[in-house]
DNA sequence: TTTATAATATACCAATCGGTATATTTTTGT
DNA sequence: ACAAAAATATACCGATTGGTATATTATAAA
């Protein structure tokens, strides 16, 4: 059964995760979760023990989120080296997806919080080292089912990989133009063809 | 003649420009600039119209000693190919470099003022475009030098370029970790080794 | 339908926020 | 050395901050 509170919960976490990842945690107030929610400081207060942990639910949303996506997005295709692909066309629409929950939560909570919030800040070095071990894993994957070139360092394309994408996301929201994330994609696809395939 | 309070400014900018660049602009409080000035409100707002003055004076005074240093860094060759090395070169430094200033500012104030400082995020959008415009001059330079590849893009391998290195400055500062930056710098002389050099 | 409990609203707290008026001190030109 | 002006310090402002104690309302089991 799923009690009025867990639903509250959600509520909250949903209406306020565009808002710390636009904001970030120091310039967004609790009355601007009261009025995004239309709720009150006794709800807030009644289903989280303070700001922080709303930040943290908040921004473990919007990563949840995106994970699924991408995940949902690559089971297009069963080869590894076909998800490599489908990784550079997912963030082909990642500036699109992005604008609408408040920027990218990797980069805005990362740079953010960094040495200001270590909870938080932990929670994004968790989650960018899974997303790198994830590109590594199909390299290895690829090269174990003949795919890829089997010289290929894992590691040093997965790092080399996620480094260009979160430069681009930075660029293309900075910016505001979409081109960056299309740009770095091509390069991504190109760089797959021409490194990594047999 | 340089007044008191020509110095009083210049030593406020020094001191506060780190604090901007770590704890972004809503963060800084204006207790956080008395205290690490050891000045009173009456000396900073004798000085600054307002909280966002300041902002916008350490934004640019972080931003000019980066750029002086990538320029000097620059003039250890006159070759356009081989500033674009010195580039590379420049960002295998960086990572202990912008510790000392509390992080990249074009990254950090980019990140935390884009829809929320509509002055310092126009102001951080002229820097990218300006640095990336430096970029491909030198691409355009070293083409008609005869030392570059006249096939080459050079807006596409300046916007390339820098949105990898903006990447690896969010990846090393957020992982606690040199080597994005290391591995990101040799990628870009191995580009052009590989892709620039005729 | 009643009752116990869970969930939300209200009203408040001290502390801090950015900013200002004025008093005091320091600098500057004579 | 002195007076005028510039620069800095002090003391305050109303508003807002994150958080809490308590009152009220909604939910759910009997």
């Amino acid at each position: 059964m799923i009690t009025k509170a867990e639903q509250t919960t959600q509520f909250i976490i949903e209406k306020v995760a565009p808002l710390f990842n636009k904001k970030g945690y120091a310039a967004t107030s609790m009355s601007d979760i009261t009025r995004v929610t239309g709720l009150t400081k006794g709800a807030i207060y009644g289903n989280f023990e303070n700001k922080e942990a709303i930040a943290i639910a908040a921004f473990d949303k919007s990563v949840n989120d995106l994970l699924k996506r991408i995940g949902k997005h690559q089971e297009q295709s069963p080869s590894p080296l076909q998800k490599l692909y489908l990784i550079a066309d997912f963030y082909k629409t990642y500036y699109d997806y992005s604008k609408h929950t408040g920027g990218c939560p990797i980069l805005n909570i990362g740079v953010n919080s960094v040495q200001q919030n270590s909870k938080l800040v932990e929670r994004v070095q968790y989650i960018i080292q899974k997303t790198q071990n994830n590109i590594a894993k199909l390299v290895l994957w690829g090269i174990e089912a003949g795919e890829i070139n089997p010289e290929v360092d894992a590691i040093q394309f997965a790092k080399q990989t996620y480094t260009h994408i979160q430069g681009a996301v930075f660029m293309s929201h900075t910016m505001n133009d979409h081109s960056y994330l299309l740009e770095a994609a091509n390069n991504l696809e190109q760089t797959i063809t021409k490194e990594l395939k047999v």
